[in-house]
DNA sequence: CGCGACGTTGATTTGCCTCAACGATTGTGG
DNA sequence: CCACAATCGTTGAGGCAAATCAACGTCGCG
């Protein structure tokens, strides 16, 4: 079951009483993304934090020239939000497109503020969650300044395995900061060389 | 007084009772670090967080090539700790040195957790913290990923106006994200349209 | 005073982008 | 179920932003 996975998951990092599970599961909402949808359009506010339960999602802006780069790519297991718009309130920069017919649980804003108050347990889960996310950030943000396009793809390649192979090259291209065209000639080219 | 600032500068997230004041300052510790002298150097676990009351540091990491790439700034009022290896007290790859004679207040790993422990209230400060902290590495990450440099230098003297007096060239270089010698014809090029 | 860090400038190279053309695959409406 | 369009990946030619390497002036500091 979809709420099974996520009290599993939640159960690394805190430990809920059967009450505090229900509670928590009465504040979510459960929606299906069909491939292409969206979840979040540029310019709109962010009222709700994502956990995906089936799929795969992705967090994507677009700059002046058209192009669009890929934030997070989020399948099952993972959350998902625009933090900018999510914590402001304000209207944000980021898109969020299911890539795959997807499955979620969702959790307002303030349906989440008034968790914090209920179970203050949460602000920790969170906080962790939070943590975790800016690590792999400021870890991508290095990477991003001092690798080649190359070591950045197979950095990427060994971090992400097992999402590879659902992603198509324009994704990823996307993610590592290349243009397709280019992401396509690299790869030929570190094919070659094996 | 030190404290004092720290104080107040918490007291704009969560409201504190004075004996949970006194508790939570008895949990740090007052250094003084010279210019040039280092808080942590890469390959160290880093034990604690950082907060600055005087002065400025800089997070930073070497590349394979030697280059230098600046994760962030931290004058007066700003947290700093390699957060990877803060919360999996793993060896960081992050060094942290001051630019300045500086003075801080440092909250240990340890303690850290026993305040969470006693005054739940922190896991919600620095929770707000880190969310904080991930948008803007969220910002810098897009920004590195679809700005040409001289925007990103642009969008660098905008942000964070009052910083950029105090930082030499080749420290602005290193986090905007470009070598020293074309930072420099940057600058000069956009000086002289103006 | 002299040395080392810093910033500047120029010549050359290179990693990646742009634009354009072309199959192959996917999807969609008739 | 087919036909056509749209999307995707590939390849090539040419261009540009930024790196590299090297030389030089300046300044702060031991």
């Amino acid at each position: 079951m979809n709420s099974e996975f996520l009290l599993l998951n939640i159960s690394r990092y805190i430990s809920l009483e059967p009450k505090e599970q229900e509670f928590f599961l009465s504040m979510l909402q459960f929606r299906k993304i069909r491939k292409r949808g969206f979840l979040l359009q540029e310019g709109e506010i962010c009222t709700t934090s994502t956990f995906i339960t089936k799929g795969c999602l992705r967090g994507f802006t677009i700059d002046t020239n058209g192009s669009e780069h890929i934030l997070s790519f989020a399948p099952e297991g993972w959350w998902i939000a625009d933090m900018y718009s999510y914590i402001t309130q304000q209207p944000g920069t980021q898109s969020i497109e299911a890539i795959e017919n997807t499955e979620v649980l969702q959790l307002s804003k303030t349906n989440q503020d008034t968790l914090f108050e209920t179970v203050p347990k949460f602000e920790r889960f969170f906080r962790i969650i939070v943590e975790k996310s800016l690590v792999s950030h400021q870890q991508r943000l290095i990477e991003s300044l001092s690798m080649p396009a190359e070591e950045r793809y197979e950095t990427f390649l060994k971090r992400y395995p097992m999402l590879v192979e659902r992603l198509s090259q324009k994704y990823i291209a996307a993610y590592i900061g290349v243009t397709p065209e280019f992401f396509s000639k690299m790869r030929t080219s570190v094919l070659r060389r094996k």
